[in-house]
DNA sequence: CCACGATACGACAACGTTGTCTATGCCGTT
DNA sequence: AACGGCATAGACAACGTTGTCGTATCGTGG
C-alpha cells in the first residue's frame, strides 16, 4: 500500500492540499499549469486517495450493495453481478453482495446487521428480494438509495429496470400454438416470485385469446429448480393425455422435463416441444438445445447500477421515479418442432 | 442513516470517548458497571459505528475481497460466495466480488483499478485467478494479504485451503474399475486450470495401477463447459470401440455427456456409465442422477476466508504458511453401474 | 487609473473513530 | 505510612480527505 499522501503530492507541487484535492476530484477552480503539474506528480508517484478518508470526509462510500436471494438457477445472480460490476467499475465503484439468507427468515441477522452497517452509496435489489416489503422497510428506514430490477409491485415506490415477462410469455405460447400444439404444459415458478406469475400470465392470455380451454392440469407447480422440473414433467406427461409442448417457466425446470422425457423414453422434439425462459448456459448446451426466452439479465442490472449512481433512487426523490425497459428476444434452438 | 455518534454515547454515559470505544471493540480496561452501562445506550440508541472514520483510524476497511473468474459452471463461483459470506457476516466484515474480466487479458484495467484503489484487508483468491502469476505479483506489491482456494503451484507463497483432488479422482476411477468397467473415458478441464490436471492425474494413476493402457483417444479435451461435455462424449462415444464409462472432470461437462448419449440413443446407465465431479444442482436433478465427487466449494471458502480474517496471508509473515485440507465424499446416483 | 468581478488558490475546521500516553484510585505489601 | 502495581479511565493527537470561506491576483470596462 502506497504510504504517499494528498500532502505529498501537494507540497511537491508547491500547492495546498486543497489544490490537489481539486484535481482528482476534477472540480473547477485550478489552472491548467498547475493541473497538469499536479497530475503529472500524481502519476509519477502513483498517489492513490484514501478511501475511508474521503468516505469520512464526504460522506460517500462508493459502495454499491447488490441483494439478491440464490433460487433457482446461480445462472441469474451470476449474470446480475456481472453487469452490476460493470457499471461500478466505470465509476470507479466497489460492489459489494449481500445474500439474503433464506426465504423464510427473510430478514435473517446476517442482511439486517450488514445494511445498518450504514456503509452503502445505494442498494441494487433484485427479484425475489426487491418485493419483501420487511426487507424495503428496513433500507427505507436507513434512508437508502435503491434501484429495483424486475420488481413485482409497488412500481411508485423506486426507480426500476424491467422486461415484459408476460409479452414474452404469450409470445413463446403463441409460437407454440402456431406450430400445431394445442395441449401446451406449463410449469410454473416459486408463487411469491412476480416474473413467475407475469409469465403464467403470458401464457394464460395466449391461450385465452385463441380460445383454448386451458385445463387446471397442465399448469403444474415448480420452483425454479431442476429437480421440480423433473417432477412437473413426469406429472405432466403422465397425464391421460398428456400435453404435446410443454412451457417451462425458466430454463432449469426446462432441463429437467428433458430428463423426464428421456426417463420414459420420449425423444424431443419429435413426441414433445420443451420451451424455456432465461437463455443461461444450460440452453445451448442441451441436445437437443433449447428453444427459449433470452433475458436480459446483466443488461437489466448494469442500467439499474448506473441509475443509482446516477442518483436515481436517492430518498429526497423518491417520488420522482423512473423505469427503464430491455428488450427481450426468442432463441430458436432444437427443442422445439412443429406438430 | 442514524446521525448519532461515538461523542453522545460517551455524553450520555457520562464517559469519555475512548472509553466507549472499548466497549465497542471489546478491549479490557472497562469496569463492568461502566460497560453495561454504555452498551445499553448504545442499544437504546441504536449507536453504529461509523465504516470510514473507524477505517481511517485503524487503517482496516473490514472489506475482504473474493477474486474469481467465471470459467464453466456459475455454480462454483456461488458456492465460493455463500462460503465467504458466512465467515464476513460472522466477523462482522463486508465482501466485496472481483471479477477477472477475461482469462486473456487477466489483468485487465478493472481489476487491477480496483485493487490498487487499497480498499481492502486481504483477498481470497479461487482457481484459475490465484495461480496466474501476474495477478498474483499485483497483489504482492500491494502488500495485501490472501489466503487461494485450491491453488496448483507456489504452495509455499501464501496460505491456502484445498481438497486431495488428485484422490478423489483416483477414488472415482478405481470405483468405475470395480464395477467392471476396463475402458473408461475421460473429459478434460481447462490447460491451465490445475484442479482438472489433478483430476487427470487421478485418473491415469488409478488406471495404471490397474495395468490399464489408456489409449491417447481416452482423454477427450474440454473447457469446463456443458457444450464442451457434449462434443467431448460425442467423439467418445463415435470411437470404433467406445468406452464403457465416461468421467467427466466437472458436472457441467458429465451432463454434456448424457446429452450425447441420448443423441445417440444410448442409455445411461444401461449402455453407458457417467461419473462427474463438483455435485452441483444439476448433479440430482438429471435423469438419472449423476454419479459425482461431492466437492466442499463453500466450505473451501469459508475456511480460506475465516484464515485471512484471523490474519493468516499478511504478508510480514507470509513465510509462515499455514494449509488447511477439507475432505470430499463420492455421492451415488444413478448414472453408473457395474457393467 | 480605478473599481469590480471573475479566477485561482490557500487556511482551517470538520468528519468520527482509534492509538498512545498519562492520570487517578484502590489494593496489598513492606 | 509510604510505595508499587494493577485496574480503570481520560486527554489529545493522529488518520487523510473534503467543505467552507476567505484572499490574492488578474483582466476588463468605464
Amino acid at each position: 500500500m502506497s504510504d504517499i499522501t494528498i500532502v505529498d503530492i501537494a507540497k511537491q507541487a508547491g500547492v495546498s492540499i486543497k489544490t490537489v484535492s481539486r484535481v482528482i476530484n476534477r472540480e473547477e477552480g485550478v489552472g491548467p499549469a498547475t493541473r497538469a503539474r499536479v497530475e503529472d506528480l500524481i502519476e509519477k508517484l502513483g498517489y492513490r486517495p484514501n478511501v475511508s478518508a474521503r468516505s469520512l470526509s464526504s460522506r460517500r462510500s462508493y459502495l454499491i450493495g447488490v441483494v439478491f436471494m440464490r433460487v433457482g438457477a446461480y445462472h441469474y445472480v451470476g449474470e446480475v453481478q456481472v453487469g452490476a460490476m460493470r457499471a461500478c467499475r466505470r465509476a470507479g465503484y466497489h460492489m459489494v453482495i449481500e445474500q439474503v439468507d433464506d426465504p423464510g427468515q427473510a430478514r435473517g441477522p446476517g442482511l439486517e446487521q450488514a445494511l445498518k452497517a450504514g456503509r452503502f452509496d445505494g442498494l441494487v435489489l433484485t427479484p425475489p428480494v426487491c418485493d419483501d416489503p420487511e426487507i424495503l422497510a428496513i433500507i427505507e428506514a436507513q434512508g437508502l438509495s435503491y434501484v429495483r430490477v424486475a420488481p413485482d409491485r409497488d412500481f411508485g415506490r423506486s426507480p426500476y429496470v424491467f422486461m415484459d415477462d408476460q409479452q414474452a410469455a404469450h409470445d413463446m405460447t403463441a409460437r407454440l400454438w402456431d406450430l400445431g400444439h394445442r395441449r401446451i404444459g406449463f410449469i410454473d415458478g416459486p408463487a411469491d416470485h412476480g416474473s413467475a406469475r407475469r409469465r403464467r400470465e403470458g401464457y394464460m392470455t395466449a391461450m385465452a385469446e385463441r380460445g383454448a380451454r386451458v385445463k387446471p392440469e397442465w399448469i403444474a407447480p415448480g420452483d425454479f429448480m431442476p429437480l421440480s422440473g423433473l417432477e412437473a414433467g413426469d406429472r405432466l406427461l403422465g397425464l391421460s393425455e398428456p400435453p404435446t409442448a410443454i412451457f417451462a417457466a425458466n430454463d432449469s425446470m426446462a432441463m429437467g422435463v428433458l430428463s423426464a422425457a428421456s426417463k420414459r423414453g420420449l425423444s424431443v422434439p419429435g413426441d414433445l416441444s420443451v420451451v424455456g425462459f432465461d437463455d443461461g448456459p444450460l440452453a445451448e448446451s442441451s441436445w437437443p438445445g433449447l428453444t427459449t426466452v433470452h433475458q436480459p439479465i446483466a443488461e437489466m442490472a448494469e442500467a439499474a447500477t448506473e441509475m443509482l449512481i446516477e442518483g436515481f433512487g436517492d430518498p429526497r426523490f423518491r417520488s420522482r421515479t423512473a423505469a427503464r425497459q430491455l428488450d427481450y428476444h426468442i432463441v430458436e434452438r432444437g427443442s422445439s418442432t412443429s406438430r
